[in-house]
DNA sequence: TCGAACCTAAACAGCA
DNA sequence: CTGCTGTTTAGGTTCG
């Protein structure tokens, strides 16, 4: 995705900006200028024309360089529209170090950055091979016009030919020197790949991108600007220089320099020095901080690199350049023992020259594609963020559950059904998630209670357990008008096991509701209703009858079994629940959320084996385990800590029986209980599957 | 499409 | 009579 709109900002570019026109539009010059001086000045030597063409080979080479360079510069409004975010590259280059290689290789994938790489590899060495053709063209007409000539003066016939052959000869060696570019090219990566050619070598682009190989992408621009030097001095005798001095694994990834044309579109036949006055220009007028300062994001603006660099770089005590004793230009890391040191070898190192130029593009293409993968991750969390109903300025909390942020109902299904059970995504038990949402100020809207019930199973059953839910954001719900994303069940059955009896009147469980929710402070009948209706209706939830009255109970039991864990919506996520008992490299927190889940699970009915009376008290011992230590633990430390593991799911099926019984069935087993329960015909609720043969197969 | 689970609303009864 | 508690029914949504 974004190597594609990467591509596609390249190519927009290009074609906004004559970048692929340029370069043959450059010749065109070029061949004319040839061309001209083949008309008036038949004496130029065929040496000399040949240097000619060289140095123009070379500067349009250069210049292709600084116009991708500058290309970045200057986004089209494409790219404007594309990534609103983007930051200009000019201040970026400012501070090539801001973003540094290591940040870049957290940001960018490796396949990402490798596929960018290769489309931009395509379309230079294609745009080189243009040119060189365009070259080749040119010679030959030049040819052609010198053979007029001579058919024209027969009287130089053989000293033309001689002549001719020399230059033939020269032609092939300009050839041959061509191809050795490119070939030199393609294996410093810099032009890596023939456009047709599809099968690339994948290499481990993370390996190539790590800092050290980053460093030497860097020396090896540097190689490659030195090489065109020796090619300007030494003539043709450049090929095994230049091919030596960049004896390059071909396994190492360098940054693309993409084609971006000058944005004003000039033909670059300018002579050296008037190439290095423009570039000045260009550069200095980053370095002055005149237009990069309204490019300034709010992540750079103001920061002290970028107020240190905006005013004299060279003067300041600190420089964005200078750190810990060495040179921090790419690639360069020359030790400098104090400041003074410092500037004068980036003066005498790091002037500007062809190689700092070359560098300065390529941290910009660096920065360039950071700012790129920047743009795609903010569209992408301003996606997410919408489709979520938590747009920035909506002050939701940013915790919130998914999906209870979409209506404001409760869950459909809880942590409850699964409850405790299930492993969740660290988001909400182990992940900080917390820091990002905004706590007690946030007060919802009316739609949230407006809006009918929406409720979510999956995120119900696969996320947080209500305890270490409750446990992390207890502060946050009672604070928030947020609707906890749990049901009524699951937020009952929390509360009567919170208690220091694991018993609760209607009362009480009322009061602990509103006590801990924001949200159950208002709409009072409502809520009250369901939590009646809940408990009336649900087979876990016991009435006892109390000597201070009725009471509440949970019967774990009944409660685990009342849903069946349907593991369908995700069986991997079971698999690396139960392989995850080992505990073996996850963190703290996650590795308790998952002993909660592990331990929740074995307590199902469905994975405890099956023989009666074991696989009760194993079913005691187990349930007790996650009621009493993980609950206790994960919840917000208002349990209390007294009660036996015995107490659990002992009020089994004690509905309607009188006070007395209910105290006195507590020692007893759960069988007895059932069984008593079975005497009641009057309870269907309990009838149906509760047998505990069928409730333990 | 169907069933399960859940939520909401409401009716009703019993009781203090 | 009122309010609380508890039960039950009905209708709706969501999801597998």
């Amino acid at each position: 995705m974004m190597v594609e709109s990467a591509t596609e900002t390249i190519r927009t570019t290009s074609s906004n900006q004559n970048g692929v026109s340029s370069l043959s539009s450059q010749s065109e010059g070029g061949g004319r200028e040839g061309g001209s001086n083949g008309d008036t000045n038949g004496e130029i030597s065929p040496v000399d024309l040949l240097h000619l063409q060289q140095q123009q080979a070379l500067q349009a080479a250069r210049q292709f360089l600084l116009q991708q360079a500058t290309g970045l510069s200057s986004p089209s409004s494409n790219e404007v529209k594309q990534s609103p975010v983007q930051v200009p590259v000019s201040m970026a280059m400012m501070t090539p170090q801001m973003i540094t290689p290591q940040q870049m290789q957290q940001i960018l994938s490796p396949p990402q950055l490798q596929a960018l790489l290769q489309q931009q590899q395509a379309l230079m060495l294609q745009q080189l091979q243009e040119y060189y053709k365009k070259q080749q063209e040119q010679l030959h007409l030049q040819l052609l016009s010198q053979q007029q000539q001579a058919g024209k003066q027969a009287k130089e016939q053989q000293q033309l030919g001689s002549k001719q052959l020399a230059f033939q000869q020269q032609l092939i060696q300009m050839q041959q020197l061509q191809q050795q570019h490119i070939l030199n090219l393609q294996r410093q990566g810099l032009v890596g790949l023939q456009p047709g050619q599809g099968a690339v070598p994948i290499q481990s682009l993370q390996q190539a991108m790590c800092p050290t190989d980053l460093q030497q992408l860097w020396k090896d621009v540097a190689s490659v600007q030195s090489a065109e030097e020796a090619i300007k001095h030494e003539g043709l005798d450049l090929s095994t220089n230049s091919s030596n001095s960049t004896s390059y694994s071909a396994s190492k990834v360098s940054p693309q320099i993409p084609h971006h044309p000058l944005p004003n579109g000039q033909n670059s036949v300018h002579t050296p020095k008037r190439d290095r006055a423009r570039l000045f220009e260009w550069i200095s007028s980053f370095t002055k901080g005149e237009s990069s300062d309204e490019h300034l994001t709010p992540y750079s603006k103001g920061t002290p690199l970028q107020s240190t660099h905006s005013t004299h770089e060279e003067h300041t005590a600190s420089h964005p350049l200078y750190g810990h004793g060495e040179c921090k230009w790419p690639g360069c890391e020359a030790l400098c023992e104090d400041m003074g040191q410092f500037i004068k070898h980036l003066n005498s190192e790091h002037a500007l020259d062809d190689r700092s130029t070359a560098q300065c593009r390529v941290q910009m293409q660096v920065v360039q594609q950071l700012e790129i993968q920047l743009a795609k991750e903010s569209e992408r969390l301003q996606a997410m963020m919408t489709h979520l109903h938590m747009r920035p300025s909506e002050p939701k909390p940013f915790n919130q559950p998914l999906n209870l942020a979409s209506s404001g109902s409760l869950l459909k299904r809880d942590s409850e059904g699964f409850p405790e059970g299930l492993p969740h995504p660290p988001t909400s038990a182990a992940t900080p998630i917390t820091p990002l949402r905004q706590g007690p100020s946030v007060i919802s809207s009316s739609s949230l209670h407006g809006v009918g019930p929406i409720r979510r199973r999956n995120s119900d059953k696969f996320c947080t357990p209500i305890a270490s839910e409750l446990a992390q954001n207890c502060e946050f719900y009672k604070n928030a008008d947020v609707r906890p994303p749990f049901t009524y069940a699951s937020l009952i059955r929390h509360a009567i096991l919170e208690s220091p009896d694991r018993q609760l009147t209607l009362n009480e469980i009322y009061n602990w509701f509103t006590r801990m929710f924001a949200y159950f402070r208002r709409n009072t009948a409502t809520w009250k209703n369901a939590v009646r209706h809940n408990l009336s209706l649900h087979k876990c939830f016991v009435r006892v009858e109390n000597v201070k009255g009725a009471v509440w109970t949970v019967d774990e039991v009944e409660y685990q079994k009342r849903r069946p864990p349907k593991m369908t919506g995700s069986p991997t996520l079971v698999k690396n629940m139960i392989s995850g008992l080992g505990f073996g490299s996850l963190n703290a927190s996650y590795q308790a959320a998952l002993a909660e889940s592990s331990l929740s699970l074995l307590n199902s009915p469905t994975l405890v084996n099956n023989s009666t009376g074991a696989s009760l008290n194993m079913l005691h011992v187990g349930h007790d385990d996650v009621s009493s230590t993980v609950e206790q633990v994960n919840s917000n430390g208002s349990c209390s800590p007294g009660l036996s593991p015995q107490q659990y799911g002992h009020h089994v099926h004690v509905k309607e029986e009188p006070a007395e019984m209910e105290e006195d069935s507590r020692p007893v087993s759960l069988i007895a209980s059932v069984t008593q329960n079975l005497s009641m015909p009057g309870d269907e609720r309990d009838m149906d599957e509760e047998l505990p043969t069928e409730e333990l197969e």
